[in-house]
DNA sequence: ATCTAATGGTGTGAGGTCAGACCATTGACA
DNA sequence: TGTCAATGGTCTGACCTCACACCATTAGAT
């Protein structure tokens, strides 16, 4: 027997090292943990939802028994949940037929996040990146690749105009995820809208860290223009090359947080660009 | 207040329609479900595991208590588990030192799954196939990214070799797996592991019933080689249009099972790619 | 003005899950 | 050969989660 777990100090048989590896490389890659409880996870994906601005300044959550149904929770733990975005102040709760549960969060002015907070997360915030600059340029070529009915079509130019018209600086990020997630919406994919959700609540605080020059918005919206139309013109390959460089230059703005080593140019990187970066058909 | 939840009906004063269509969207998007109970979740993912190949044949299980440990669930939850899946074949269980629960599965020849098992799940099978197509080439591209050592690289090409060598179809779709798995494994990032792994049991079932001509088999085989090869060359475009091309066709092998409209060439779904297919430096 | 329906608030009993301690078995090691 | 450490097996009490029923409050409908 080939004994695959860490203690490999009790392999038997095993022919050869590598092998055993192998094996326990595969193992923890599959072995990750299976939940957090479901109170923690409620307030968790409540908390992100309106942070993110999915649930806008002043909008009511969906009604406690269907909001439990869709989370697949029991309404007990959901109200637990409520009650502590209550107490900290996300939530104001009103009773009777007309009533529900409506946000009074306000996302704040943007600061720099504490630098423990940084180092702490520091692992889990580069690999978000990296996977970010996987899954949003590919939403993108998928939702270029399919024919958007004009309903989801409104709502991606609906969005873009919002991020380009947001008030202040708070405002423009919970529009800029919002923009996000909906390109993630208009695949009509549950997978990637996971993915994509996923993404930016796990780079949201650092994301608000970005510096709010003027000059840095203009070109995060031209970007975005560029982006949306691209799917709107169905045309993949460029959608997702825009997506690429959104995402490269968003992450270069981040780099002094993390203490990265900037980038010479990102194309720089890839050894085998060769030929220049494709135009690919704009 | 605009309400957001599904009952549009009680709509106060939404100025207009599409805006709080929009943020419905955005709330269905976020608001997935939480979890599955910890016993289901445990025995799905260590099935999952032992099927996939991540432990295989003949090997041992990790101790109770430090499975238990990297799931997040107590020892008597695994447990429970853990007799799940005795009862069920897949492992066998010895007490005292150097025992454990050591896999007793064997993957079975492949066959048809059934027809009305296709028909519950053909929705997300669909979405796991475009999801790989995302997610797989992007793990080659990180991986191909970044500077192996000596270990990662030697794991990548034993699992190939293994394909390659695979006596017969069950062992050659377990060894895919585990060749699928450990390019995820050598971008040690956790998010690209998830995602792979993720897409890799989703899709399993319907991989066992692909054709094993003999004539596919060496097509998917030289792929992995151009696949590896450009990972370890370090090209990560070339890495990435490997696997897209590799995705593509065993999408297409799976297209008659799912009842999918035969694309006409896969290129030629892409509107924008004007310009042949670019070499990309091989 | 009254009724009704939609909503949040509360209570209860069953079962799942946890952490920890302790028992039983058995191969590895001195 | 004997010891013992590693492993699976068992038990307990606390807490979490669930499903369900019912209460209280309020805005809209009649």
């Amino acid at each position: 027997m080939v004994n695959v777990g860490s203690n490999s100090a009790t392999v038997a048989e095993a022919s050869n090292d590598s092998s055993a590896d192998l094996s326990a490389d595969l193992g923890a890659a599959v072995l990750r943990p299976i939940r957090a409880h479901a109170f923690e996870a409620c307030v968790e994906r409540l908390a992100t939802a309106i942070r993110l601005g999915a649930f806008p300044p002043g909008s009511l959550l969906p009604p406690e028994r269907e909001l439990a149904a869709r989370l697949h929770v029991s309404r007990a733990t959901l109200r637990e949940a409520i009650i502590a975005l209550r107490s900290a102040g996300m939530v104001v709760t009103s009773r009777g037929r007309g009533g529900g549960t409506s946000v009074s969060y306000r996302p704040p002015e943007p600061g720099a996040p504490s630098t423990d907070w940084l180092a702490t997360r520091r692992v889990e915030l580069v690999d978000s990146l990296q996977f970010r600059r996987i899954i949003e340029p590919g939403a993108c070529f998928v939702a270029a690749g399919r024919q958007l009915d004009s309903a989801a079509a409104d709502r991606l130019v609906t969005c873009e105009a919002a991020v380009r018209q947001a008030a202040d600086s708070a405002a423009h990020r919970q529009a800029d995820s919002r923009l996000h997630l909906a390109i993630a919406t208009v695949t009509s994919s549950r997978m990637i809208m996971d993915a994509v959700t996923h993404v930016q609540s796990e780079l949201h605080e650092m994301l608000e860290a970005i510096p709010v020059l003027g000059r840095n918005i203009a070109h995060s919206n031209h970007q975005h223009s560029a982006i949306v139309a691209a799917i709107l013109d169905e045309k993949p390959l460029a959608a997702r090359r825009a997506m690429e460089k959104h995402c490269d230059d968003t992450e270069a703005l981040l780099h002094g947080l993390l203490g990265l080593p900037d980038p010479l140019g990102p194309p720089d990187l890839i050894k085998d660009n060769t030929t220049s970066t494709p135009v690919e058909g704009i």
